[in-house]
DNA sequence: TCCCTAAACTGACATTTGTCATAGTATTCC
DNA sequence: GGAATACTATGACAAATGTCAGTTTAGGGA
């Protein structure tokens, strides 16, 4: 894949594609390339980050350890995403860790590269400050689903995200491959439940599965699910 | 209280303090200022908003309303806080709607105020996204409880978090009087699962409550349950 | 003041969900 | 190839939570 970052296709999909020229130099002479090996952990819930990280291959989840002692997946992230930049632009200790879930490639870019473009870039910052807004929204959805849904109605609208967010490969099945664990992780709930769902999606024919791998079958009876019926 | 932007207090509280002389004056110039009713609406969910709220007195319940007919309360707001940024911001129909627990004094500052001064000043645009970037934050540790811990635990957090944010007036009852169907709607539960807690809770001497007022008699154990003894 | 309505409360019960125990099935690593 | 280990699966049970039905209480007008 290109290495400089002027010419990465990637930036397309996140806030870096409002940086000029020279400032993209910058960031591409200032950045380090990094491989993450499925399940290393690219920053620990605590850890003050010195950069941010961009995505570009592999998927990691972000997720937040309870009191309980269970992680809560709150979202993960692919190709194109850039992670820790809310812990570098309020210059705090992450709230979050980020575990890969498949073996990654990643970029990590020193926090003086970003900030120095926040400081003299305002439509960088603004494209930064719309991305921002996004995830909000999207995390408020997140809440309103998990307080009020069944943890039925929300494993269904789980697979609905996996297939509109992560695709499906050649033979139909989810291209994301998670461990029941994970699944349980991202719907909240405890695994035996998330297995028995599955179990029962499979009877009821609205998902098929081999293995780790997980079909969705009937997608309209799934997003009926999710509304309630 | 002061009609004046450049002179009112309120505003050292928000993103607004970042803002020029002249850009106050602007917005002093096209703000109006509102007066709402407790119950009323600032704005619901699927508005469009021409521009944004700042809180000068009273509360506001930040709620979506779910599939299953219920709201989930998302954030309480009150004086000093600015509502509204987000769908401004992107440009979007908001996903939430604003509706006042007390009566509310707000100004209302039409976007294209806010607008123009995200494009020049640059100190204003960081501001907000350090704002934005605390408010993600928040909503991520809420995903997390929500998901996470029992009803009896969120109940226990949301006294806290009423004293912490709202304070107690002289009698030491919480400031701010929710109705108990509010209570159950910020903790995400069934309004008679809210009412039983409670009742529980006084039984336990962990709280005491006269009407709608509830003061918190034994705050050591309520963080106890919380963290999950 | 009294009524009327909305809110608070309580009980009984059904349902959902979590926990523990245990067994089967993959996967990895030597 | 085979043992060790982690993941998946299922049953049985307990605990948490929601729902429905009905009663009591409180507060706001007429």
């Amino acid at each position: 894949m290109e290495s400089r970052c002027e010419n990465c296709i990637i930036r397309q999909f996140n806030s870096l594609r409002a940086m000029s020229k020279e400032e993209l130099k910058q960031v591409s002479d200032s950045k380090t390339v990094k491989t993450i090996k499925k399940g290393e952990p690219l920053f620990q819930e605590g850890d003050k980050l010195n950069g941010v990280y961009c995505v570009r291959n592999g998927v990691s989840k972000l997720s937040k350890l309870s009191s309980n002692g269970k992680d809560q997946i709150v979202k993960l992230a692919s190709k194109g995403e850039v992670l820790g930049q809310r812990s570098v632009i309020s210059e705090e200790c992450t709230n979050l860790s980020a575990i890969a879930v498949d073996d990654m490639e990643v970029c990590f870019i020193p926090k003086e590269s970003i900030n120095n473009t926040l400081q003299k870039n305002p439509n960088f910052t603004m494209e930064v400050l719309r991305h921002m807004a996004h995830d909000l929204k999207e995390a408020d959805d997140v809440i309103v689903n998990i307080s009020q849904k069944t943890v039925k109605q929300r494993m269904a609208e789980a697979f609905l995200y996996l297939k509109n967010n992560f695709g499906e490969d050649e033979d139909g099945y989810l291209a994301l491959t998670l461990s029941r664990e994970d699944i349980s992780n991202v719907v909240g709930t405890a695994t035996e439940s998330a297995i028995r769902i599955i179990s029962e999606f499979k009877k009821k024919g609205l998902i098929v599965a081999s293995g780790k791998k997980i079909g969705i079958k009937d997608e309209r009876k799934l997003l009926e699910l999710v509304e309630g019926f």
